[in-house]
DNA sequence: GATATTGTTCGATAATATAGAATCTTATTA
DNA sequence: TAATAAGATTCTATATTATCGAACAATATC
């Protein structure tokens, strides 16, 4: 801990405060509320602004996120990102680990789309969907998750759902739908009790945004008889771990 | 230039290499590239890694863009990024201005989104979209502009256009679009020379990132008589000059 | 199995980030 | 419109601390 550049941690803390309050802000409001002092903040500014890290309003001298931001943002690789934590996982349990972001609806449809795997390959038995791929939301774990924890859902578009039944599990109505999402968001976690294909379960969590959204979800899936030998509770306690070490810092 | 505070400065040229390059990379290389010592580069890499805007690896120990950046990355505003740099050209000429990025194509259509705008409220006729409204790329300045500098574009999509002829100057084959993409490269902007409405002339051209392919278009418009009064050599030269001021750092 | 490369640790010194006050600029209130 | 408050910006001295250099440990390469 006392390797870390200070002047460098503080640059990051204004950066991840000035993105989690999501409007622009001057250097008092922000020397208060960091408990630095004024110069040091706008010293750190003019480097961040530099850089383009930061942007600053010619009219109000306050500061927003910069194009630098934009510009790397174009170039995460969601795999590099979570893949390090799954793999951790994937040593621990030896099951399917994958990860799924919610894509913006388009026609009115909410899916997912899978952003990292990580395979068990110790069983025949096992689900290998492609990093990539996107699917509804209804008949998953990690859709549902998605839906019952994101920002700004339109619950109205669960209607836009062709609503297709999988197995006698599968959610087929909005309403339905709805209050699932609601035991989910009571509960916690999400499960796929064989809703999607028989004989498969699975348990997802979502990672939480700064301000308390979803911005991806995590999940555990395999063959019912592997996953419900194991403690649900165990699982989930396991997936929320990780879960809470992804977003601690932002 | 003296103001800023070396240690930070280096950290976000870290940064923007790493998200540069694409690939995960390791202290030494970095120490070669950035012409660092091995061992501060090391220390910045620990303060980046400690606040999530880098994830290592565990078995190679390289470095790679981080959760942070992905959890910024969801709340830029990017009419916070852009909107200073367009005030300031809507300061100088007297048009409307937008920004405009390319979605990813939905249903094999490319289509683009605008961003940011400033309008032009000194002449009655005028021209104005809604920031967050997206439309055909074939028939628009900024659209086309996308279309011929962006990165992984796949020419097959524009057959997908339902083409529709606004006026005489709309193009409605793929191979028209396509030798229109050729020349705009060529010349470096482009027009749209009243192909989506009668009387509306525009001129854009693209934003690059820092591997010099497009993330943004940027574009005057209003009516012919108007634009084409002015040199569009010189609305072009400003525009490119904004592009530039943009991604100077990336 | 030997060698080179790379990730990581540590301590001394000189560079430089910080704090504090002061100035200039914009917004608010009387 | 004047007076006042709040905020952005500049400057400098001092003590903190980032940097360098070298050495170690762990991998990868040949």
């Amino acid at each position: 801990m006392s390797d870390i550049i200070k002047s460098v941690d503080r640059a990051l803390d204004i950066l991840l405060y000035i993105s989690h309050i999501g409007r622009p802000v001057g250097a008092s409001h922000l020397s208060r509320v960091m408990g630095m002092h004024k110069s040091t903040v706008f010293r750190t500014l003019i480097t961040l602004e530099n850089k383009q890290f930061l942007v600053q309003d010619q009219n109000t001298g306050k500061y927003s996120l910069g194009v630098s931001v934009f510009s790397m943002s174009r170039k995460i690789k969601l795999y590099d990102i979570f893949g390090p934590y799954i793999k951790a996982l994937g040593r621990s349990f030896k099951e399917t680990i994958n990860v799924s972001v919610l894509e913006e609806p388009y026609d009115g449809i909410y899916r997912s789309t899978i952003v990292a795997k990580e395979e068990n390959n110790d069983h025949a038995l096992s689900v290998n969907p492609e990093i990539g791929s996107s699917m509804n939301c209804y008949c998953s774990g990690v859709g549902k998750c998605l839906l019952a924890f994101s920002k700004n859902m339109m619950p109205e578009l669960f209607n836009n759902y062709n609503y297709e039944k999988h197995t006698d599990n599968t959610i087929v109505t909005s309403e339905d739908l709805v209050s699932e999402l609601d035991r989910i968001r009571k509960r916690g976690y999400a499960l796929d009790n064989e809703e999607q294909e028989l004989g498969l379960t699975c348990v997802a969590v979502p990672i939480f945004d700064s301000d308390g959204w979803a911005m991806a979800a995590i999940s555990f899936s395999g063959p019912t008889a592997r996953i419900c030998k194991q403690d649900i509770n165990v699982l989930v306690e396991n997936l929320k771990q990780v879960s809470t070490e992804i977003s601690k810092t932002l």
